[in-house]
DNA sequence: GCCAACGTTGGC
DNA sequence: GCCAACGTTGGC
């Protein structure tokens, strides 16, 4: 299993916003950044990723889970832009902000600490447990 | 609200 | 194919 990281200001999709879709869950939309669609079309059904709000509260807040592979971004009349659909798991117990990350030497070669602008992100597996142990949430 | 970093676009 | 100009993201 592969775990990955997606980024969204709250103000446009929120975690209370993907959690009201329970199992069904939604299209990652609106990417519009090779690197991470590229990241995206790796994904498979079942892989986890944590849901991080950027800009203001700048922290992990949940645990998704992929539900569907890559397919065509419904939201743009262009092939180039694909996504993958995501369901909530679980909330962190104690949000991680990207402070905490940043103090913690374990996570100094983490993509979120090194490279800010990119919106969706793989995360090793060392990583995703130092994630869920800082915010004392199951990583399973 | 500001601005640095980065990605994309388009003229040449 | 290069690179300047521009737009956007996201940390501070």
């Amino acid at each position: 299993m592969n775990y990955w990281l997606f980024k969204s200001e709250a103000e446009v999709w929120s975690w209370d916003q993907q959690v009201a879709k329970g199992d069904e869950g939604e299209e990652w939309d609106g990417v519009r950044n090779y690197q991470a669609r590229n990241n995206m079309r790796q994904m498979k059904i079942g892989d986890r990723g944590f849901f991080y709000h950027s800009r203001a509260e700048k922290e992990v807040v949940g645990i998704v889970e992929i539900i569907a592979e890559a397919h065509p971004d419904s939201t743009i009349d262009d092939t180039r832009w694909e996504c993958v659909d995501i369901k909530a798991i679980r909330p962190f117990q104690t949000p991680v902000s990207l402070a905490m990350c940043k103090q913690d030497e374990r996570l100094k070669e983490m993509v979120l600490v090194n490279n800010t602008r990119l919106s969706v992100q793989p995360v090793s597996e060392a990583e995703w447990k130092i994630v869920c142990d800082l915010g004392n949430t199951d990583p399973s």
